[in-house]
DNA sequence: TTGCATTAGATGCGACTGCATGTAATGTTT
DNA sequence: AAACATTACATGCAGTCGCATCTAATGCAA
């Protein structure tokens, strides 16, 4: 593993990171009324299709547990998802989609998908 | 270019970026009180090894201007770099490394590419 | 049961960021 | 030259983040 390769392989993921990030919350923000955090918290609560635990939430999005909670506090504020204790556990907290949450990931669906095509598009092989 | 390839490639890069820049901050705040901006602009003037503008330096590295301005300003109430005013245009400023910055980058450098080292060890061929 | 360590999530706090705007220098038009 | 637009950088401000800490529930040992 070449040391200068590892570094262009940073400066790669910094540059289309920054750029991305910045594309998604203008067009999220502005279409939608969603910034990245959320909408990646609604994404993957769709994704999975049933309500989470604020914990598995927070091992596939890239945030902090504080971060997270307040994101999720965000998001019931907007009523697009809301809190429910967890009975087995009454320490833990299940976070669910509301109908409107749904229909706001639905339609934000493709502006993200949009701004994320246009950035990767010219991305070589990547994924192992 | 397929669209679950797109996703993949964001998914990695989101990934890769929250796991190296967490690193960093800690690596490279606990042993050489640098955060990951303020070692990526002494890196980028060390690089160029001449005084920049703040404009050149806006194009490398990613930030906003305003944001750029402030690591500059505290980096240069650490005294790793100067400010001066540019003769042929009095509106701009030019920013070099001072003989501590240059000292601290140079101790910090190997720390940071040991983290990248390890982070990006599993790295596949990226760059076209 | 009682007492202590651990875990889930919320919150105070300070730091960094981007946007909008301010100030000063430069360029342009008439 | 005068008036206006533009550019370079600085700064007020509000938003989000991570860390440290708090509260409450759980688990475990004596």
């Amino acid at each position: 593993m070449d040391e200068q390769y590892v570094v262009s392989t940073w400066h790669y993921v910094l540059a289309k990171h920054a750029k991305a990030m910045c594309a998604l919350e203008r067009e999220l923000g502005d279409k939608h009324g969603l910034g990245p955090s959320e909408f990646e918290v609604l994404d993957r609560i769709v994704h999975h299709d049933r309500k989470l635990r604020i914990q598995e939430l927070c091992d596939e999005v890239h945030l902090s547990q504080s971060a997270l909670s307040r994101v999720v506090a965000r998001l019931e504020k907007a009523e697009l998802v809301c809190r429910g204790v967890c009975d087995s556990d009454r320490r833990g907290v299940f976070v669910s989609i509301t109908e409107e949450g749904r229909a706001r990931h639905l339609a934000a669906l493709p502006t993200q998908r949009a701004v994320l095509a246009e950035i990767f598009a010219d991305a070589p092989a990547l994924i192992g």
